[in-house]
DNA sequence: GAAATTCTTGGCTATAATGCCAAATAGCCA
DNA sequence: TGGCTATTTGGCATTATAGCCAAGAATTTC
């Protein structure tokens, strides 16, 4: 593999790596029906602010999404939709391996 | 989060992740095209064959990729074509983000 | 302007991921 | 059988990631 080649698979991956956890899938579901502040966000997920907002930066540094300070409240949303097409294919990969295991179990 | 959304989110992550690193990119891109035997893909990628293994594994108990031994060789193809949707998105998301730096800076 | 609130950042520890080497396994062929 | 090739697995060192606490920055309100 080339340095090209090298290099543009590492950019892909580092947006793809934004979304590779539990807490920021979450995120980006969530967002993506509502625009919300992190206070929001840290009561819906129950951990401590300062690593929803760790996650939060992760994402924004990947170009998901975008925040906005209104007053005190910052609020985030979904820059690129596409993303939640992902999720119906996550999905059926799921459901691929749970078919899989049955039929090697049987 | 209760404990059933925690392990949706978990779920889905585990696949995502398979996904989120240059070399594994690498190798759903290559084998959508046509499957390809370990020592293929090891020579195309350029590292140790042992490595190449072990992302193949990875892909491979995320669902996402499927094996198959013919004699000597193991043949790896992909098992859910839909990700490579993925790829599309991902670019749109980096187009985006070098279109928001140059407004940046501007 | 002081206090309160929201959010981010630095620092730390614990855990997970990566990639090499070496060894083990599996199938082919002489 | 014995050796050869392809692949996987175990082990280990290095690096990256996660999440908490505490401290800092920004903004509103009293």
């Amino acid at each position: 593999m080339d340095a090209k080649t090298q290099t543009k698979y590492q950019a892909r991956a580092k947006v793809i790596k934004a979304l590779a956890h539990p807490t920021r899938l979450f995120i980006v579901d969530e967002i993506s029906k509502e625009e919300r502040c992190v206070c929001e966000l840290t009561a819906l997920i129950g951990a401590d602010m300062s690593t929803v907002s760790k996650h939060l930066s992760i994402l924004k540094d990947a170009g998901i999404v975008a925040d906005e300070k209104r007053g005190v409240l910052v609020y985030y949303r979904l820059r690129v939709p596409c993303v939640l097409n992902l999720f119906g294919c996550i999905e059926g990969v799921l459901k691929a391996n749970a078919a899989a295991h049955v039929a090697a179990t049987k």
